[in-house]
DNA sequence: AATGAATGAGCCTTCATTCAT
DNA sequence: TATGAATGAAGGCTCATTCAT
């Protein structure tokens, strides 16, 4: 443990370091990293500008719970919904619902996914977060993919593809920055492929 | 113009704005932008703190200066590329010729790709850059693509999320981060949805 | 209130705001405005840098409470002089008391009281500052003078003129520096004026 | 001389040289000697930013030759005014002359007047600048009023006083900035003063 | 004599982090 | 544990002055 950080073991710690999360994470969200000032976050947080210092190394300690917590937030729900699932299962109706859970998680958290996405490149800790996410998800949606009968060949590999592309997808359907674009059929193509690959 | 900011009309001068622009280029691709300070692009450049002051109105301006080369050397490899087609065309190995010329371009720039990219969430000038690349890639691509007889239904969000498709992989296997996955066989994977796509 | 900027509510608050203003006043008025550094400021304060930011807006705001200690300090003493007077009073003597006043006034702030001048023609809140106390010493001493019995005509005009002749001979007789002057004469003169004037 | 200041003994040398005082004066009389930046100067005088110091030692040198200029040009007309004054001659319509003189000459030159004045405190020999021409302008009236027959005690004292009202209602009346003063009136009473002073 | 690009010291200000209470 | 005032290093930017041409 590192010097003079405190564990938080009383209840109301817990809740005071968890503020801060929170705090930090819209701050983040709405101003960025480098924009958002550490007395800030304590005022949103509703602490002192010092106490932050007992419970976090520094600023980007915090950021690095946010990471913790946007990434938690990010990948449960659809962890969630692919442990569920049992077969018999309809493969275009799975990918569906895997594509427009991920839309509804990215539409709450585009902000913060580029930022964090974005500071993972300098920051190689951060990085490994996204990678062992990454990793999770990718392992455990091939073996749940393989119980439900799929024997597609190369399984991980278009289980990580198929990550980017519904994200890819998840954000251009957020922004929507193109006039041109007929979202709606962009994500019927992306199901059609997943099917594909999955079927 | 604004006021104070050099033109640079002579050789010397325009080979100076250039060096500061490749400097910047250079130091924000490793440290990030926030983390490089403008003393060290001078240094970088061998110029003075004050001149870039005479070439460019502040940081920021540096920045949108590293975009538009950077825009540039993306992507003109592949716009010319795709201008240099004529039918008639494999779609297989046009296919792969853009997925390997990405591959190549994001071997060159993969940091500063990331970099600019999550700067343009919180600047909107230079998300607009950016949405304007895409624009143009996606536009003159898909023009192209029925030049050459592809009469796919939806072409543009084919080309669009073509375009996201194949930087994720080239993403993926530039940082080669996951040890059980087979990058070559992504890349078959890749060129073959691809091929579905525009048949 | 402005964002940021303290308030300070307990004792030593108080001090070191005060201190910041003392220390700025000196340099002010030795160095003049321009030539004095915020990180000097602090320094003669015996305070660090970042604290002035964290009680003033910016270096023109310390300008502003300078001007404010300043008006109170050399206003103040003639002000409540004139408030002290109640007829029957000899016009010689009071015009004498004025005099010797600003003189003395005059004579501990002598280069602040001309810096600051200067600085109001270049900006306008702070000459507004100046006008206000000139209007506020007007008003006040006319009112004084019909109290005590003057009946001149355009009384405001010959205050108002008085105010700039005796702050005139003030700086004459500090800075000293014309040795074919009297300026005990010169003295006796403004004060042979000034009771012509209100008699 | 000062090593490599240049002594303009050509007449186009001599009209940089002027060229580049006269847009000194003007910069310094609309934005300050601070705010004013020597590349201005020379922008606005016709010449490159370098030939400055062919011909001035420092930035303060051009304030110098400025503050030469100013000076003639405040005082010649007065001066020659005084000269050419010869016995009988009305005191009072003398003094209404010089007073309506001053306020014109002040009008013409307000800012740069108070912008001079407020330089003087920290830099010395801009001071003595000023006290020579107050030198040059007591004596000179003194000695002439003599000679048109006044014979009044404290003379050289009473001219110094006379030059600071005049001045203090030229200032006064310029920028007319108290709406319950009557300039006219103020200008009566000071002319009816010095018709007292020197009859 | 002239140009104007180049220099670099130094200024104001911010903010992550510390520390007296 | 908690506060929030205080610290001071460092950053972006300016501008008087110099210098290569």
């Amino acid at each position: 443990m590192e010097k003079g950080i405190r564990q938080p073991v009383q209840r109301r710690s817990i809740d005071k370091k968890e503020r801060i999360i929170k705090a930090a994470y819209e701050l983040f969200s709405t101003d960025g990293y480098y924009s958002t000032v550490t007395s800030d976050i304590a005022k949103a947080a509703g602490v002192s500008t010092g106490i932050v210092y007992g419970y976090f190394k520094d600023k980007r300690d915090i950021l690095f719970y946010v990471i913790k917590i946007y990434v938690k937030e990010i990948a449960s729900p659809i962890m969630e919904y692919i442990s569920s699932l049992s077969a018999p299962v309809s493969i275009e109706s799975m990918m569906r619902d895997v594509v427009e859970l991920t839309e509804k998680m990215h539409k709450q958290n585009a902000n913060l996914h580029n930022i964090l996405h974005s500071l993972a490149f300098t920051e190689s800790d951060i990085n490994e977060e996204f990678l062992r996410l990454e990793d999770h998800v990718t392992i455990s949606a091939s073996k749940k993919l393989r119980e439900l009968g799929c024997n597609a060949d190369h399984l991980e590999e278009k289980v990580h593809l198929a990550m980017n592309l519904i994200q890819s997808y998840a954000h251009e359907s957020i922004y929507d920055k193109h006039d041109y674009i007929d979202y709606d059929a962009m994500k019927e193509n992306v199901i059609q492929t997943l099917v594909l690959w999955f079927k």
